[in-house]
DNA sequence: CTTGACTCCGTACTGGAGTACGGATTCTAG
DNA sequence: CTAGAATCCGTACTCCAGTACGGAGTCAAG
C-alpha cells in the first residue's frame, strides 16, 4: 500500500494531517526528519504515515504529545508499566475535568430552563445566580 | 463591611485574585481603572471587589471572559435573552466537550484495566491500542 | 522553457487566561 | 529617616497544540 517514499504534503495527505503538524512534531521529535538532498526536497518512508496515525490514535485518548513522546520511545513489551502509569495519569486527569464540567453542566441547565420558564416576570436567573443574589 | 477605597493589593487579597489578572481584567475592559493620583496609586472603590466575584462566578459556571464582559454590559432586567444565549452556547459547548472526555475515559478506564489484569503475558494493551493493532 | 504548486526555514502568531519581569516610584512601619 | 513592601507600566512569557507567514528555492506538467 504504503510502499514509495512521500514528500510531506503527500505525507500530510495520507496521514491526514497539516504540514504544518508535521513540521511541528519534527520539532518536537515525535517524528524523525529525513535528511536533505542539497537544495532538495525530503522524501518520507512511508512508516512515517503509521507514525502519524501512532500518535493521532494517541492523542484521540487524550494522551498530551508529551505523553506520547514517552509512548514512542518504550520498545514494544518492555513498557508496560510506563505506559500505564501515563494512561492511569490521564485517566485521573480526564475524570477531574469530567467532574468539573458536569458540575458546570447541571448549573447551567437548571439556569437556563428557569429563564425559559420565568418569561420576564423574574429577575434573570442566570444574571442572579452570577451575581450572587441567588442560591 | 467593604466601605474603604482599596489599593490594589488589598483589592486582590479581598476578592481572592491576584494583583496581575486584576490589571489583565482592566485591560480586557471588565473592570473599571481608577483614575491615578499624580505619581501616585490607584484607589479602588469597594464596589470592585464585588465586581471581581461576579467575574468568578461566571468563570465557575463555564463562561469566558468574552461572554462576561457581555453579561456585565447587560442592564439588569432587560438582558435575559442575551444571557440565556449565552448561557446555553456555552452549555452545548460543555456537553460537546463532556462526550468527548466521556469517551476517552472509557476506553482508557479499559485499556488499564486490561493492563492490570493481564500481569505482562499479552502485548501491552495500551501500546497496542495507540499502535491500531487492537479493536 | 514557463508557471504554478510545493517545499523549505525560521520566526511569529492563535486561542484563552492568566503570570512574570525589570526598573522606577510611592507608601508606611519601625 | 530608612528600608522593605507595594505599586506602576509596558512588555514578554506560560500553557499546549498547532497554524501562518514571507521570501527563496525546487519540482513537474504543459
Amino acid at each position: 500500500m504504503e510502499s514509495q517514499p512521500l514528500r510531506i504534503g503527500a505525507l500530510a495527505k495520507v496521514a491526514k494531517v497539516g504540514v504544518e503538524t508535521i513540521r511541528y512534531y519534527q520539532r518536537r521529535g515525535l517524528l524523525a526528519e529525513p535528511g536533505k538532498p542539497l537544495g532538495g526536497q525530503r522524501s518520507y518512508p512511508p512508516e512515517a504515515a503509521e507514525r502519524l496515525r501512532f500518535i493521532k490514535r494517541a492523542q484521540r485518548l487524550g494522551l498530551t504529545l508529551e505523553d506520547i513522546a514517552v509512548l514512542l520511545k518504550l520498545n514494544d513489551g518492555t513498557g508496560h508499566v510506563k505506559a500505564r502509569q501515563l494512561a492511569t495519569h490521564r485517566l485521573e486527569e480526564i475524570e477531574a475535568k469530567l467532574a468539573d464540567l458536569t458540575a458546570m453542566r447541571d448549573v447551567l441547565k437548571k439556569l437556563v430552563s428557569q429563564c425559559e420558564h420565568s418569561a420576564g416576570r423574574v429577575p434573570c436567573p442566570i444574571i442572579q445566580a452570577v451575581a450572587g443574589t441567588k442560591a
